[in-house]
RNA sequence: GCGGGCGUGGCGUAAUGGUAGCCGCAACGGACUUAAAAUCCGUUUUUCGAAAGGAAGUGCCGGUUCGAGUCCGGCCGCCCGCACCA
């Protein structure tokens, strides 16, 4: 730790020096073997090789297989970290692997160019959202090239090119047309001191997250896409996508939320017995518990609520109450349950003489089924709380199978049926015995029959409101006219361009303040008019750009022929973190795209891959203050201060984050290491579904592996090439390297690539070893060249700039990156002897070396026969003996 | 609360129900060196034993099986997602 630590430091400041003088010191001491590989040098150089003869260029090939494999773009918020790099890797070694195995490979890049930290930066620090965007992604595409990514560079596009953002406008009008978008009035957080909505995640106490003005709840025209008329379309092609994340299906699943109940209307009644006109519709799915029923409960946004209000000064102060609390999900989560009554009663429907009152209660969504309910506070925690709390009668109607219904009583926990209590309807008048599921179908079939009801299939999943009052997004295309109403901007017209002479100077949308931009004349009337304010959610951005890929220049969003021949997506991978709204989004627009036919295929990805984030080391003074991990140093036992000596405390293993200042940055470790050494640090030891921690003794270790692979194809070729032979002396190594080359063919096809990196190590061992036999022999130096081709080839994806280096020095005048994968012989990735294990009783007890495939008979007669097993087995009788072809076996004898 | 995942040497990890710990890191011993670094060779789950060779061992308890890290049931711990959804 300590020696790490030491090399760390000296790594900050004289990075390169270090490594310098490493290199000058082995040369000398290595003799033989040429000098210490040098990877500033060799990556620009390949790098450029290969940006010069278009090796990535991908086009649309009929005569191969297409492979088009997608990491998640980038935003580009200044730099590139470590989680890309990672994220980026991973990709990359999948697109080299791809190629070399024959496919036609698309692996392109672009940039996630809109969104709020850009006008951040324009507030804070006065500049340009464009200038501060572009100049981030100059930077950021440097970085990303010298980490030598087998990258389409010439499909590169952003979110924010106007040549981009023109299709989405396109589409959205399209949508409109197909009846995917509606304009509505909605709820919204509303921060009145930045006058703009606020998404729920930036509500934090109530308050704006950067104004700190508590926030309102208003109702505020918005643009809707709807997805929830694909909720059950989303949901049932989930099955389908088998090579997803289990995981991510179910938090998908689980966010569209489908239940099944019914929708029923209650007669209502004033205080006096009086008929009203209006019924109450109510969503439940224990329709079950109907005889339970002691009150009805609506939101306080609810039309009757919103009525009765009028006349009802107590209602009226509880409503302002609610709205006051906004509508975050965490703030209605730590609310106290509270009611306040309506004044009217709800008549239940089977029995006459009981009155269901009415409120109007905080936990009730005015977006879920019909905004009310009925409470049957025994079988529901939060109708339990409720009845408590206002002194509603509690009647249990479900038990277990056997409980006595005189006896049965709930006071403060409801009572929710287990697995095995076979619970049955109790105190329900004809419902009395039948199970749930029976006691459901009765009550279905009975509003059914009378039609106060019906059943209903409802979902958690709302409509996507896509309007945002924020400068650098992508203008939404329409003009708000007097007399024509809303009216697209013909297609024609497009794009409708940000105009870029704009103001920060006060709160709210730059767009709106802007003195001429939004004054049009209509594209109908030709009066005047005003332009759409509002720009898109980011998210559509990223909702559709794997399409665009496939023809980014076309006049078309999407050129039918290029995207019918690479989509879908064969490979997506990024963070869980967009587990659902991005890869929803994503799947609803595809359905979207193929309904307003610009798009073949329903969904965009199909297999899905979601890598673990990298984690680093903290440190903390005694006083909370976060210091470098490069700042910490282990002295006696303790961590202190390299500079002032003072106490640290050792933090958690945590993401990388600036403000826990654990960040390493991939510039400095490419600099010092060479981007092939971050790449296989990236790729080593952890699983890449698994978060992995940075460590310097780690990318030592990459390293240090880079230089053996240098030493090795070094010496290698200082032997006069021959071919590998079938003759004794190569056969063992020969064995290595075909069943390396088998294993690691397979791990990389499932992405298990901590394993291929483990077989690249077990071949390169077993090629140092053989190195070290002296007066070798032609089949065995034919070995060793045959090893080091395939060892170059199956290490390229990972290490390509030193796969190349090391492909001219074993002798070819092609290159690593034009060179098919190697193809394995049979004959020597089947062994033909195995090591048996011998069980007595299970337990192992002795092992033997057999012919692979031998003869059953044969090989029970010679285990019995041996001293070892023998002696075990004494005088107990054999009662039989398990024989597992080339693997095991297992004697059970008598105890 | 609901749903899901994971617990294996000092550490990261590996193991189609079939010899637990491949590979790497770290540590220790040795070779080379004036010395250090680098490199190479070796040791490293625990325990008994001089050795040969035993015994135990994959969070805990139980089950299925000839055989369980793996499958099933119940605990404990950690992580993640969703959460007043009627």
């Amino acid at each position: 730790m300590g020696h790490s630590f030491a090399l760390s430091q000296a790594c900050e400041g004289f990075q390169g020096l270090v490594r310098e003088e490493l290199n000058s010191i082995c040369l000398k001491d290595i003799g033989v073997a040429a000098e210490r590989y040098n990877h500033r040098e060799t990556e620009p150089k390949w790098q450029s090789y290969w940006t010069e003869n278009h090796s990535f260029e991908a086009k649309e090939d009929y005569s191969k297989p297409k492979y088009y494999v997608l990491e998640m773009f980038p935003y580009p918020s200044g730099r590139i970290h470590m989680g890309h790099v990672r994220n980026y890797t991973m990709g990359d070694v999948i697109a080299r692997f791809r190629r070399a195995c024959g496919f036609n490979v698309l692996h392109p890049m672009g940039w996630d160019a809109f969104g709020m930290p850009a006008e951040n930066a324009a507030i804070e620090r006065g500049i340009h959202p464009k200038t501060w965007t572009y100049e981030n992604i100059a930077t950021m595409r440097r970085q990303l090239k010298s980490m030598g990514l087998a990258i389409d560079w010439s499909r590169e596009f952003a979110t924010c090119d106007p040549t981009y953002y023109r299709h989405e406008q396109a589409m959205f009008i399209d949508f409109i047309e197909a009846g995917l978008v509606e304009r509505r009035v909605s709820m919204v957080n509303w921060d009145p001191v930045d006058q703009t909505v606020l998404a729920n995640e930036q509500v934090i106490d109530g308050k704006g997250w950067r104004s700190g003005a508590v926030v309102e709840k208003r109702e505020l025209a918005q643009w809707f896409l709807k997805i929830t008329d694909y909720a059950e379309d989303l949901l049932k092609a989930l099955d389908g996508l088998t090579t997803w994340p289990e995981k991510v299906r179910l938090m998908q699943k689980n966010w569209i939320g489908r239940s099944e109940g019914m929708t029923f209307t209650f007669e209502l009644e004033d205080a006096n017995g009086q008929k009203l006109e209006d019924g109450l519709t109510v969503y439940t799915t224990r329709h079950d518990t109907i005889f339970g029923a002691s009150f009805c409960a609506v939101s306080a946004d609810h039309p009757l609520s919103q009525r009765l209000s009028k006349t009802n000064l107590a209602l009226e102060t509880f409503r302002k109450e609610v709205a006051a609390l906004g509508t975050s999900e965490e703030n209605i989560e730590r609310a106290e349950k509270k009611g306040c009554p309506l004044g009217v009663f709800a008549r239940h429907p089977f029995r006459k003489d009981v009155k269901l009152p009415v409120y109007a209660a905080n936990f009730v969504l005015m977006g879920y089924g019909e905004g009310a309910l009925f409470g049957c506070p025994a079988h529901d925690q939060r109708d339990i709380d409720f009845a408590n709390k206002y002194s509603l009668p509690i009647l249990p109607v479900v038990a277990p199978r056997g409980t006595d219904a005189a006896i049965f009583k709930i006071t403060t926990e409801p009572y929710l049926e287990k697995d095995g209590d076979e619970a049955v309807l109790i105190n329900s008048d004809f419902l009395d015995g039948m199970s749930v599921p029976e006691a459901k179908e009765e009550i279905a079939a009975r509003f059914e029959a009378t039609g106060i009801g019906k059943r209903t299939v409802n979902y958690r999943l709302r409509d996507w409101g896509v309007s945002r009052q924020r400068y650098w997004g992508c203008p939404i295309p329409v003009v708000h006219c007097a007399d024509c109403g809303i009216v697209p901007v013909p297609k024609s017209e497009l794009p409708v361009q940000l105009p870029e002479d704009v103001k920060f100077d006060k709160p709210g949308n730059p767009l709106a303040h802007h003195p001429t931009w939004k004054h049009v004349a209509c594209p109908n009337c030709n009066q005047p008019a005003t332009r759409e304010t509002d720009t898109f959610d980011t998210f559509i951005d990223s909702s559709w750009y794997f399409a665009r890929f496939t023809s980014p220049h076309d006049e078309n969003p999407v050129n039918a022929e290029a995207a019918k021949y690479w989509l879908p997506v064969d490979q997506y991978i990024g963070g869980v973190e967009h587990a659902i709204l991005h890869l929803l989004y994503s799947r609803f627009y595809a359905r979207a795209m193929h309904k307003t036919g610009h798009m073949n295929a329903d969904e965009p990805f199909a297999s899905l891959f979601t890598q673990g984030m990298v984690i680093h080391e903290t440190f903390k003074t005694a006083s909370g203050e976060w210091v470098l991990p490069s700042d910490a140093i282990h002295k006696d036992g303790a961590w202190i201060h390299a500079n002032t000596g003072e106490p640290l405390v050792v933090g958690g293993v945590e993401k990388m984050s600036k403000s826990k200042r654990n960040v390493v940055d991939p510039d400095t470790i490419i600099a010092s290491y060479g981007a092939d050494t971050a790449r296989w640090f990236m790729l080593s030891d952890t699983p890449p579904e698994r978060d992995i921690e940075w460590t310097e003794a780690g990318a030592e270790g990459s390293w240090k592996f880079t230089q053996k692979i240098w030493r090795i194809v070094n010496e290698i070729a200082e032997f006069p090439n021959a071919d590998a032979t079938m003759g004794a002396d190569g056969l063992a190594l020969r064995r290595v390297t075909h069943r390396s080359i088998a294993a690691i063919t397979d791990d990389l096809n499932n992405l298990r690539f901590n394993r291929s990196i483990a077989r690249i190590y077990e071949l390169s061992n077993a090629m140092a070893s053989a190195l070290q036999i002296q007066n070798k022999s032609t089949d065995l130096i034919g070995a060793l060249h045959e090893a080091a081709n395939f060892l170059i080839i199956a290490m390229a994806p990972m290490m390509p700039h030193l796969a190349e280096e090391c492909w001219s020095v074993i002798g070819h005048s092609t290159t690593a990156v034009n060179t098919s994968w190697p193809q394995t012989i049979g004959a020597l990735v089947n062994v033909d002897e195995v090591t048996i294990a011998i069980q007595v009783n299970g337990k192992r007890r002795d092992e033997i070396l057999v012919a692979k495939g031998g003869d059953r008979d044969i090989l029970e007669a010679r285990v019995l026969s041996m001293e070892s097993i023998k002696r075990l087995i004494g005088g107990k009788t054999v009662k039989k003996i398990i024989i597992v072809p080339d693997r095991i076996v297992n004697i059970v004898v008598a105890e």
